[in-house]
DNA sequence: CAAATATATCAATTAATCATGATATATGGA
DNA sequence: TCCATATATCATGATTAATTGATATATTTG
Protein backbone atom coordinates (compact mmCIF):
# COMPACT_ATOMS: atom_id res chain seq x y z
CA UNK A 1 0.00 0.00 0.00
CA UNK A 2 1.02 3.68 -0.83
CA UNK A 3 1.23 6.56 2.04
CA UNK A 4 -1.56 8.08 0.31
CA UNK A 5 -4.11 5.02 0.48
CA UNK A 6 -2.45 4.32 3.94
CA UNK A 7 -2.96 7.74 5.38
CA UNK A 8 -6.82 7.46 4.12
CA UNK A 9 -7.45 4.06 5.98
CA UNK A 10 -5.67 5.20 9.16
CA UNK A 11 -7.63 8.63 9.27
CA UNK A 12 -11.16 6.26 8.37
CA UNK A 13 -9.86 4.26 11.67
CA UNK A 14 -9.25 6.90 13.72
CA UNK A 15 -13.25 8.21 14.40
CA UNK A 16 -14.85 6.02 16.79
CA UNK A 17 -18.22 5.23 15.36
CA UNK A 18 -16.05 4.22 12.34
CA UNK A 19 -13.55 2.20 14.52
CA UNK A 20 -16.80 0.07 15.74
CA UNK A 21 -17.86 -0.54 12.16
CA UNK A 22 -14.53 -2.22 11.11
CA UNK A 23 -14.47 -4.38 14.18
CA UNK A 24 -17.27 -5.37 14.34
CA UNK A 25 -17.10 -6.36 11.08
CA UNK A 26 -14.05 -8.26 11.57
CA UNK A 27 -15.38 -10.05 14.03
CA UNK A 28 -18.35 -11.19 12.01
CA UNK A 29 -16.01 -12.21 9.50
CA UNK A 30 -17.73 -13.89 6.12
CA UNK A 31 -21.07 -13.08 6.53
CA UNK A 32 -20.75 -9.52 7.08
CA UNK A 33 -23.52 -7.05 8.06
CA UNK A 34 -26.41 -4.79 6.09
CA UNK A 35 -25.83 -1.31 6.47
CA UNK A 36 -29.09 -1.25 8.51
CA UNK A 37 -28.40 -3.54 11.22
CA UNK A 38 -24.56 -1.91 12.18
CA UNK A 39 -26.63 1.06 12.53
CA UNK A 40 -28.93 -0.19 14.66
CA UNK A 41 -26.09 -2.26 16.87
CA UNK A 42 -24.20 0.83 16.73
CA UNK A 43 -27.11 3.43 17.98
CA UNK A 44 -25.95 5.10 14.89
CA UNK A 45 -28.32 7.47 12.52
CA UNK A 46 -29.11 6.21 9.06
CA UNK A 47 -27.11 8.96 7.00
CA UNK A 48 -24.35 9.47 9.29
CA UNK A 49 -23.44 5.39 9.27
CA UNK A 50 -23.92 5.45 5.31
CA UNK A 51 -21.60 8.75 4.95
CA UNK A 52 -19.46 6.68 7.52
CA UNK A 53 -19.34 3.64 5.24
CA UNK A 54 -18.37 5.27 2.53
CA UNK A 55 -15.47 6.88 4.41
CA UNK A 56 -14.26 3.23 5.39
CA UNK A 57 -14.88 1.69 1.71
CA UNK A 58 -13.14 4.76 -0.04
CA UNK A 59 -10.43 3.71 2.21
CA UNK A 60 -10.31 0.05 1.43
CA UNK A 61 -10.85 -1.33 5.07
CA UNK A 62 -14.34 -2.53 4.42
CA UNK A 63 -16.36 -3.74 0.40
CA UNK A 64 -19.91 -4.42 0.13
CA UNK A 65 -21.95 -6.45 -1.61
CA UNK A 66 -26.21 -5.18 -3.05
CA UNK A 67 -28.34 -7.84 -1.54
CA UNK A 68 -32.41 -6.92 -2.63
CA UNK A 69 -32.66 -3.56 -0.50
CA UNK A 70 -30.23 -4.09 1.51
CA UNK A 71 -26.30 -3.72 0.98
CA UNK A 72 -23.86 -5.84 2.96
CA UNK A 73 -20.84 -4.85 4.10
CA UNK A 74 -17.62 -6.38 4.97
CA UNK A 75 -14.47 -5.90 6.21
CA UNK A 76 -11.53 -6.12 3.98
CA UNK A 77 -8.59 -8.41 5.27
CA UNK A 78 -5.96 -6.87 2.84
CA UNK A 79 -6.81 -3.30 3.92
CA UNK A 80 -5.30 -4.10 7.05
CA UNK A 81 -2.76 -6.29 5.88
CA UNK A 82 -1.63 -3.82 3.19
CA UNK A 83 -1.93 -0.76 6.19
CA UNK A 84 0.81 -2.75 8.41
CA UNK A 85 2.82 -3.67 5.71
CA UNK A 86 3.81 0.30 4.66
CA UNK A 87 3.82 0.94 8.25
CA UNK A 88 6.53 -1.98 9.30
CA UNK A 89 8.71 -1.18 5.99
CA UNK A 90 12.27 -1.59 6.27
CA UNK A 91 11.72 -2.35 9.79
CA UNK A 92 14.12 -2.54 13.55
CA UNK A 93 17.25 -1.45 11.73
CA UNK A 94 18.28 -4.75 11.95
CA UNK A 95 17.22 -5.87 15.05
CA UNK A 96 14.42 -8.31 14.80
CA UNK A 97 13.62 -8.84 18.37
CA UNK A 98 11.98 -5.41 17.37
CA UNK A 99 9.09 -6.22 15.42
CA UNK A 100 8.49 -9.83 17.27
CA UNK A 101 5.81 -8.74 19.59
CA UNK A 102 4.01 -7.05 16.93
CA UNK A 103 3.99 -9.95 14.76
CA UNK A 104 3.21 -12.71 18.09
CA UNK A 105 0.20 -10.20 18.43
CA UNK A 106 -1.45 -11.11 15.28
CA UNK A 107 -1.51 -14.58 15.44
CA UNK A 108 -4.93 -14.61 16.29
CA UNK A 109 -6.64 -17.72 17.55
CA UNK A 110 -9.43 -17.94 15.50
CA UNK B 1 -4.93 -1.61 23.92
CA UNK B 2 -8.26 0.28 25.20
CA UNK B 3 -10.41 2.29 22.27
CA UNK B 4 -9.61 5.60 23.47
CA UNK B 5 -5.89 4.87 23.22
CA UNK B 6 -6.13 2.85 19.64
CA UNK B 7 -8.06 6.14 18.30
CA UNK B 8 -5.37 8.15 19.75
CA UNK B 9 -2.72 6.37 18.03
CA UNK B 10 -4.51 6.21 14.46
CA UNK B 11 -5.24 9.86 14.86
CA UNK B 12 -1.68 10.53 15.37
CA UNK B 13 -0.60 8.30 12.47
CA UNK B 14 -3.55 9.44 10.06
CA UNK B 15 -1.30 12.84 10.05
CA UNK B 16 1.80 12.62 7.25
CA UNK B 17 4.76 14.32 8.79
CA UNK B 18 3.70 11.88 11.86
CA UNK B 19 3.21 9.14 9.99
CA UNK B 20 6.30 10.04 7.87
CA UNK B 21 8.35 10.19 11.76
CA UNK B 22 7.19 6.76 12.80
CA UNK B 23 7.96 5.25 9.91
CA UNK B 24 11.88 6.36 9.83
CA UNK B 25 12.14 6.06 13.08
CA UNK B 26 10.47 2.23 12.42
CA UNK B 27 13.39 2.14 9.83
CA UNK B 28 16.38 3.35 12.05
CA UNK B 29 15.22 0.97 14.78
CA UNK B 30 17.74 0.88 18.14
CA UNK B 31 19.48 3.58 17.71
CA UNK B 32 16.68 6.64 17.13
CA UNK B 33 16.99 10.32 16.31
CA UNK B 34 17.67 13.39 17.93
CA UNK B 35 14.09 15.60 17.14
CA UNK B 36 16.40 18.11 15.19
CA UNK B 37 17.35 15.64 13.35
CA UNK B 38 13.86 14.21 12.49
CA UNK B 39 12.70 17.52 11.37
CA UNK B 40 15.66 18.08 9.26
CA UNK B 41 15.14 14.67 7.39
CA UNK B 42 11.47 15.50 6.79
CA UNK B 43 12.02 19.08 6.08
CA UNK B 44 9.39 20.28 9.15
CA UNK B 45 10.29 23.23 11.43
CA UNK B 46 10.77 22.86 14.27
CA UNK B 47 7.86 24.08 16.60
CA UNK B 48 5.58 21.89 14.35
CA UNK B 49 7.90 18.88 14.74
CA UNK B 50 7.49 19.37 18.27
CA UNK B 51 4.39 19.64 18.66
CA UNK B 52 3.80 16.13 16.41
CA UNK B 53 6.45 14.13 18.14
CA UNK B 54 4.33 15.34 21.43
CA UNK B 55 1.39 14.02 19.89
CA UNK B 56 2.97 10.58 18.63
CA UNK B 57 4.74 10.58 22.08
CA UNK B 58 0.58 11.09 23.56
CA UNK B 59 -0.70 7.85 21.58
CA UNK B 60 2.10 5.60 22.67
CA UNK B 61 3.48 5.31 19.62
CA UNK B 62 7.27 6.68 20.36
CA UNK B 63 8.96 7.50 23.36
CA UNK B 64 12.19 9.57 23.86
CA UNK B 65 15.38 10.25 26.11
CA UNK B 66 17.15 13.19 26.97
CA UNK B 67 20.42 13.23 26.11
CA UNK B 68 22.36 16.27 26.75
CA UNK B 69 20.15 19.40 24.85
CA UNK B 70 18.77 17.20 22.47
CA UNK B 71 16.13 14.31 22.95
CA UNK B 72 16.19 11.21 21.06
CA UNK B 73 13.24 9.63 20.11
CA UNK B 74 12.52 6.05 19.38
CA UNK B 75 9.42 3.98 17.82
CA UNK B 76 7.20 2.08 20.38
CA UNK B 77 7.00 -1.44 18.64
CA UNK B 78 4.77 -2.56 21.88
CA UNK B 79 2.42 0.57 20.74
CA UNK B 80 1.19 -0.87 17.43
CA UNK B 81 1.31 -4.66 18.54
CA UNK B 82 -1.57 -3.22 20.84
CA UNK B 83 -3.48 -1.30 18.69
CA UNK B 84 -3.10 -4.43 16.06
CA UNK B 85 -4.85 -6.75 18.84
CA UNK B 86 -7.39 -3.93 19.42
CA UNK B 87 -8.31 -3.84 15.65
CA UNK B 88 -8.24 -7.69 15.05
CA UNK B 89 -9.84 -8.45 18.44
CA UNK B 90 -11.70 -11.58 18.26
CA UNK B 91 -11.84 -11.76 14.32
CA UNK B 92 -12.43 -13.46 11.34
CA UNK B 93 -15.93 -14.77 12.83
CA UNK B 94 -14.46 -18.56 13.18
CA UNK B 95 -12.80 -18.20 9.69
CA UNK B 96 -8.86 -18.75 10.05
CA UNK B 97 -8.16 -17.71 6.45
CA UNK B 98 -9.13 -14.37 6.88
CA UNK B 99 -6.53 -13.36 8.06
CA UNK B 100 -3.90 -15.56 7.32
CA UNK B 101 -3.11 -12.48 5.54
CA UNK B 102 -2.66 -9.84 7.38
CA UNK B 103 0.04 -12.78 9.81
CA UNK B 104 1.85 -13.13 6.63
CA UNK B 105 2.28 -9.96 5.47
CA UNK B 106 4.44 -8.96 9.28
CA UNK B 107 6.52 -11.70 8.99
CA UNK B 108 9.07 -9.04 8.17
CA UNK B 109 12.64 -9.86 7.09
CA UNK B 110 14.75 -7.83 9.36
C1' DC C 1 -47.32 2.17 -11.50
C1' DA C 2 -47.81 3.49 -6.44
C1' DA C 3 -46.29 2.68 -1.78
C1' DA C 4 -42.86 1.04 1.38
C1' DT C 5 -38.19 -0.01 2.67
C1' DA C 6 -33.14 0.59 2.53
C1' DT C 7 -29.46 3.44 1.58
C1' DA C 8 -27.14 7.61 -0.40
C1' DT C 9 -26.46 12.56 -1.21
C1' DC C 10 -26.76 17.53 -0.28
C1' DA C 11 -26.23 21.92 2.24
C1' DA C 12 -25.26 24.15 6.38
C1' DT C 13 -23.66 24.56 10.98
C1' DT C 14 -20.55 23.36 14.45
C1' DA C 15 -16.27 21.47 16.03
C1' DA C 16 -11.60 19.85 15.64
C1' DT C 17 -7.02 20.10 13.68
C1' DC C 18 -2.85 22.28 11.55
C1' DA C 19 0.92 25.29 10.77
C1' DT C 20 2.95 29.39 12.27
C1' DG C 21 5.32 33.39 14.67
C1' DA C 22 6.67 34.53 18.99
C1' DT C 23 8.33 33.18 23.18
C1' DA C 24 9.69 30.14 27.01
C1' DT C 25 12.39 26.34 29.15
C1' DA C 26 16.36 23.34 29.61
C1' DT C 27 21.14 22.03 28.96
C1' DG C 28 26.12 22.73 28.08
C1' DG C 29 30.10 25.54 27.64
C1' DA C 30 32.99 29.91 28.20
C1' DT D 1 26.68 33.95 35.22
C1' DC D 2 26.04 34.83 30.26
C1' DC D 3 25.55 32.95 25.71
C1' DA D 4 24.43 29.39 22.41
C1' DT D 5 21.95 25.29 21.23
C1' DA D 6 17.92 22.14 21.40
C1' DT D 7 13.31 21.57 22.28
C1' DA D 8 8.63 22.91 24.10
C1' DT D 9 4.59 25.92 24.71
C1' DC D 10 1.24 29.51 23.56
C1' DA D 11 -2.14 32.15 20.84
C1' DT D 12 -4.17 32.62 16.41
C1' DG D 13 -5.91 32.27 11.82
C1' DA D 14 -7.00 28.86 8.21
C1' DT D 15 -8.31 24.53 6.73
C1' DT D 16 -10.73 20.32 7.34
C1' DA D 17 -14.00 17.04 9.38
C1' DA D 18 -18.52 15.58 11.72
C1' DT D 19 -23.38 15.73 12.48
C1' DT D 20 -27.82 16.83 11.09
C1' DG D 21 -32.33 17.71 8.62
C1' DA D 22 -34.07 17.34 4.28
C1' DT D 23 -34.25 15.03 0.12
C1' DA D 24 -32.99 11.77 -3.60
C1' DT D 25 -32.14 7.10 -5.51
C1' DA D 26 -32.75 2.15 -5.78
C1' DT D 27 -35.31 -2.08 -4.89
C1' DT D 28 -39.24 -4.93 -3.68
C1' DT D 29 -44.10 -5.64 -3.08
C1' DG D 30 -48.98 -4.97 -4.07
Amino acid sequence: MDKKQSLDALAALSQETRLDVFRLLVQVGRQGLPAGEIGERLGVRQNTMSANLAILTQAGLIHSVREGRSIRYFANMDGVSGLLGFLMENCCGGAPELCQPVIAKLTCAC
